[in-house]
DNA sequence: AAGGAATCTGGACAATCGTCAAGACAGGGG
DNA sequence: CCCCTGTCTTGACGATTGTCCAGATTCCTT
């Protein structure tokens, strides 16, 4: 219907993603619950009428917003991972990475953790959410794997298990960040530091020469 | 001016509390985003004019309903920790009441994750919000002193080390029960064991007879 | 160039929000 | 007893929201 006979190619989803990423913007700044469509549509160069050209509903555009906003992010430790050939290596690009992101797209982490709040509230939210979630716990896993292999040995605990522990901290410096506490980021990286050392001792002591 | 000169006493606090406690049910069942004046006092038996005759504004009354969430559920742990005279016992215990919560106070934390992501985009809950964070945190903090006290040890880690890690994994495991994962809530358990054991490694194994 | 489909605009709609104020009710001190 | 003050109800207000739609505009095919 309102998809392309003329335009066969994804022009149609190729401004669902631009107006998406608008949204992205505007959500960032000021969370779900005062994100309107006509302030979305403010700050891109299209009318509020558009939207429901692109989207049959605001909670259609933010699920398609939230979608978006995985594909970006999944894949920020990748490089760090295959680049490392050392424990420390490993764990200094992470934390560097880690605190990285804090920074720069704090607008974005702050979004996520209000989406996943209120998807405990919208059933509709609650599915989109729960693949993000996944999609972290690996991300988080394949860090935590590749340090292991690195210091020749098993990791002693699971998938979501890393993930739990990693998250709290990060919510936790976000938190600090976004209050302006200068030290929440080098606090961030000495508490992974810690956690670190103490989860992973036995390798530790043994491959300390 | 609206306080009491007829009612010297603290009737118009009583009040006030009355009609906060009504507001948490709200709030808890719908979440900051969808929860109204209007709703609040449709669950309350008055009606919605009065609400502001006992607070100034919207947000005079969640920031006391945050405040009066505190004063409820900061002791929770605290039984536990008296009574218990092993490191098993405690952790036992503090595991149990950790379940308990989840199941028996579900809207409630759900809520407190609520606003503390509102917190991120309010101003005006950062302050409120940054003093329970700092009540929660001490209040496990005061667990995990007992169970290294219990255990002959010094804990090895900061309190907001301790409260970041724990409060991720309750987190995880808060959503798991909202979604309906029945094995959320002993998935949470296991793994607070595994991180325990872990942790106090050293400990554990020279007081094992 | 012309026509039609796709895209976009801007205003209008009903619903709902927080807020407020004028008046009804209650109850205790004169 | 009445009146004063504290308490509560009710209805209204302006603002804002998501949604919808009629028409203007753009763009491509023929």
């Amino acid at each position: 219907m309102a998809k392309s006979r003329r335009r066969p190619a994804d022009k149609f989803e190729e401004r669902r993603r631009e107006l998406a990423e608008s949204a992205l913007v505007t959500l960032g700044e000021l969370g779900y619950a005062r994100t309107t469509l006509r302030e979305i549509a403010s700050n891109s160069e299209f009318s509020h009428g558009v939207l429901h050209y692109y989207f049959s509903d605001k909670l259609d555009l933010i699920v398609f917003c939230v979608q978006l906003y995985k594909a970006r992010c999944v894949h920020r430790y990748d490089a760090v991972v295959e680049s490392s050939t050392t424990p420390d290596e490993l764990l200094d690009g992470f934390l560097g990475k880690l605190a990285e992101t804090i920074v720069e797209e704090a607008p974005m982490h702050r979004l996520w953790y209000d989406l996943r709040s209120q998807s405990m509230f919208e059933e509709a939210l609650r599915e989109p959410v729960r693949v993000i979630d996944q999609t972290l716990e690996d991300m988080v896993w394949r860090v935590v794997c590749r340090y292991a292999e690195l210091l020749d040995v098993r990791p002693m605990m699971t998938p979501a298990l890393a993930y739990g522990l990693l998250d709290g901290l990060f919510q936790l410096a976000l938190h600090g960040y976004t209050a302006g506490r200068e030290d929440a980021l080098t606090t961030l990286q000495d508490e992974v530091r810690a956690v670190v050392a103490l989860l992973f001792r036995d390798a530790l002591e043994t491959s300390a020469v």
